[in-house]
DNA sequence: ATCAAGATTACCT
DNA sequence: GGTAATCTTGATA
């Protein structure tokens, strides 16, 4: 398997308002390469972060040297470390200056999911249960995904790690609500998730 | 220098 | 459903 039957998706994808790409990347494939072995996994549930206006952003407050790629132009991929335990990796939007990006919180495994297995249950075999809990939170696709603070800043239209066009969502499919794990600006609903997908991180 | 918060997870009852 | 674990960052309580 090459990444030629990819459509991979360009910098200018990138490079606009992030509320209105949030709910466009839902169904997207999220692909990593490692040597000969690819991971990815479908887009299930994202969160948005929106320069100026919003509380809960790690850009509320300005330009941070944690946070400043999130003022990067969009296409990069902005990667941070929380609780002492996880890392959560986001997709830099809009122009440079704005603060904005997506928290990828869910994906469905579709390949690579031994190495996936791996490295969140260090066993080969897993149940059902544990099948959807491979990569169903922000943390754990980091895990899964070995994401951590090296990648943070590589770009998400390299070879390395990137977007390709994957399955067609119908808006209805499409839902909203307010965002999981904030204290602040804790009523805009800017997590987007798919309908009746087993692999969204919570209700 | 010190400190409290944090875009989470796993494990407990 | 409740909470301990764990540590980096940014503000200075």
């Amino acid at each position: 398997m090459n990444t030629l039957q990819f459509h991979k998706l360009p910098e200018t994808f990138f490079q606009k308002d992030v509320l209105k790409i949030a709910p466009k990347l839902l169904g997207k494939y999220f692909i990593k390469k490692e040597g000969q072995k690819l991971l990815i996994g479908k887009i299930i549930e994202v969160e948005a972060y929106v320069d100026k206006i919003d509380e809960a952003s790690h850009s509320f407050n300005g330009v941070t040297n944690r946070n400043k790629l999130m003022f990067a132009s969009g296409g990069k991929l902005y990667v941070y470390f929380i609780y002492g335990n996880h890392y959560c990796c986001n997709v830099v939007c809009d122009k440079e200056g704005v603060g904005s990006a997506v928290l990828i919180r869910a994906l469905e495994p579709l390949k690579g999911i031994e190495i996936m297995v791996e490295r969140r249950f260090r066993k080969s075999e897993v149940t059902a249960k544990e099948f959807l809990n491979l990569t169903n939170g922000p943390g754990k696709i980091c895990r899964a995904f070995n994401i951590a603070k090296d990648e943070n800043g590589m770009d998400l239209c390299g070879e390395e790690i990137f977007l390709a066009e994957g399955e067609k969502v119908p808006k209805k499919n499409v839902l909203q609500s307010p965002r999981i794990g904030i204290k602040k600006s804790k009523e805009l609903p800017w997590r987007f998730y798919l309908k009746d997908n087993p692999f969204v991180s919570a209700k």
